[in-house]
DNA sequence: CGATCACCATACCTTAGAAGTATCGCATGG
DNA sequence: CCATGCGATACTTCTAAGGTATGGTGATCG
């Protein structure tokens, strides 16, 4: 006595079935599917029954002329098709996604990286990568860890950084610093402003948040140029800044690319005399166990911007 | 030196691969997937190797705690299982028009088949098989014959049919003879007409078109009873020959299913007396090297239908 | 009207490759 | 530091795909 098995199929319809199957639908004869299968007819014909024991049905008429589907095949000859281009698609698509060409990158920014650099630098990446859906997050240093630890990020931008081993941190650029200055300011007649004069005038200084950051930078340029600075305000983030400065609250201090802020009232100086580290960076962190081809092509893209971006300087 | 083949797959993919890889990326497990798949360990890891190799695409990182699916690895998760169920979909809905329970039905009809038997008919029928489409064609039998051999239509109903070795005939039901006369006509103050009346008076027939037909059934009728029918005018479908006679033009032989047609002024009446043959036959008629298993189905429910609506006359 | 042709089907053999067994390597956790 | 759990590898076994030869059967044509 049989044992009646749930699925009484003995081999399970594969893609080659279909294959060969569009073959012969397509020539009408199983010699010449066999020829353009590059294998003999038997072995195609078997497949063909095969096919048909699977289904349970069948699939075409056997004339003296040749294969004729019924109707119950032409069904299954569209339905096929169907199938080969949907594997044919989900091939293409994983391909791409492998080679980090399709998907999604979470990128975190900060105030004044976004100012000017980083949508810059998206740019190109878009340029490159254009199925790669970017979403942007607005997110402190610390929240940046602390969302790559959990994945909810691929990549953050920051600015000041103490390496850990499981975050890497890359240089993107670096960046002069300006002083940012009301057009009625005394300095503001000056059109190189020595370094040490901003001992007289109250600043104004960003971020608030996680230390250390660009607000730490700031004050250390002072003390090494022999002065405590006079804080007149503390605020979030550049542009906040820039705009008290514009409304007569003092003076700052940014990076270059916050000259794209022409808030009005506001003139941007250059320094002279500023102690060393003079320059401020832009960086980029990513988990060190980083695997994903999406990020890969992403820091690629950084360093050719890098590259560009530095050579200039 | 290597001959560079078009595809340098080794092993195509097949749908096995992806039933293992689902079952991998379900379980999170090789071991797990293996069990559930009820093949052992080893061979599970060299298709998931397979797999990714004839991707190019790395789709699991390997931890000390199992699979973990990487992006590309989560994109072709879903992918699989799409293509999982557009193959089962597929599969099913083959089965279903092998079964003649999926596809579509060409039917031709003719004038008076469609007042009440053809209708009933096809309304028991796609009650059965609701997944059929039902293609109505209007055709003489002429033109059924040409259409069946042209495999334009896959049934054609019909009355009086010689057969032909390529074109079989099944009898649907037959049906008594009856006589449509005006409200105002002397013969419709006659409860049961004898026959031989219709002998003094002009009679409408129909149809008109290929030859044999209703109307040598009725020519003949009168011919076997003694007279030579007075024709008042001859018209190509039962409906317009009552609408005749509801103006007044005469009499009428109509099959009994013609009473659905409750034109005002037309009356029915049975006819006694009438030689034979007394009744008039509707048959089907399909190719004779019918492979089709929605004809066959459609073949099913005509037997039955002959077979309740013959029971009781 | 019979030989031939063009098909598909079957029988039997060969071989590729999928599955099984045993074992290794490696990281994790008591 | 050893036990555990996991994937990878080496080697064997066996299923089933592929090949060769041949049969069977309608259609075609001299």
């Amino acid at each position: 006595m049989v044992i009646a098995s749930p699925e009484n199929a003995v081999s399970p319809m594969d893609l080659r079935h279909l294959r060969y199957f569009i073959a012969v639908a397509e020539e009408g004869n199983i010699g010449r599917a066999a020829a353009r299968m590059n294998i003999s007819q038997p072995p195609l014909t078997r497949q063909i029954q095969q096919l048909e024991a699977e289904l349970g049905v069948t699939l075409f008429t056997r004339t003296p002329r040749g294969m004729e589907l019924t109707e119950a095949g032409v069904l299954f000859l569209e339905e096929a098709r169907n199938i080969r281009s949907v594997v044919e698609q989900a091939t293409e698509r994983t391909q791409r996604a492998g080679q980090g060409k399709l998907g999604r990158l979470d990128v975190a920014i900060f105030g004044s990286g976004i100012l000017d650099i980083i949508p810059k630098l998206l740019l190109a990446y878009k340029g490159r990568y254009p199925d790669v859906k970017i979403v942007l997050h607005t997110m402190h240093k610390g929240e940046q860890i602390e969302a790559l630890r959990q994945r909810r990020i691929s990549v953050g931008f920051n600015r000041i950084l103490q390496p850990t081993p499981d975050i890497t941190a890359e240089l993107v650029t670096t960046e002069e610093l300006l002083l940012a200055v009301n057009a009625r300011h005394p300095l503001a007649q000056i059109e190189v402003v020595p370094f040490a004069l901003l001992a007289d005038h109250p600043l104004v200084l960003f971020p608030t948040g996680t230390r250390p950051s660009f607000i730490d930078t700031a004050i250390g340029l002072c003390r090494s140029a022999g002065f405590i600075p006079k804080v007149s305000q503390e605020v979030g983030d550049a542009v906040t800044a820039v705009a008290l400065v514009a409304s007569g609250f003092g003076l700052c201090l940014v990076p270059e690319s916050a000259t794209v802020l022409a808030l009005p009232g506001v003139v941007y100086r250059p320094l002279r005399g500023v102690p060393e580290p003079s320059r401020v960076d832009l960086s980029c962190i990513y988990r060190s166990d980083n695997k994903s081809p999406i990020l890969e092509g992403f820091l690629e893209e950084v360093r050719a911007f890098r590259a560009t971006a530095m050579a200039p300087a």
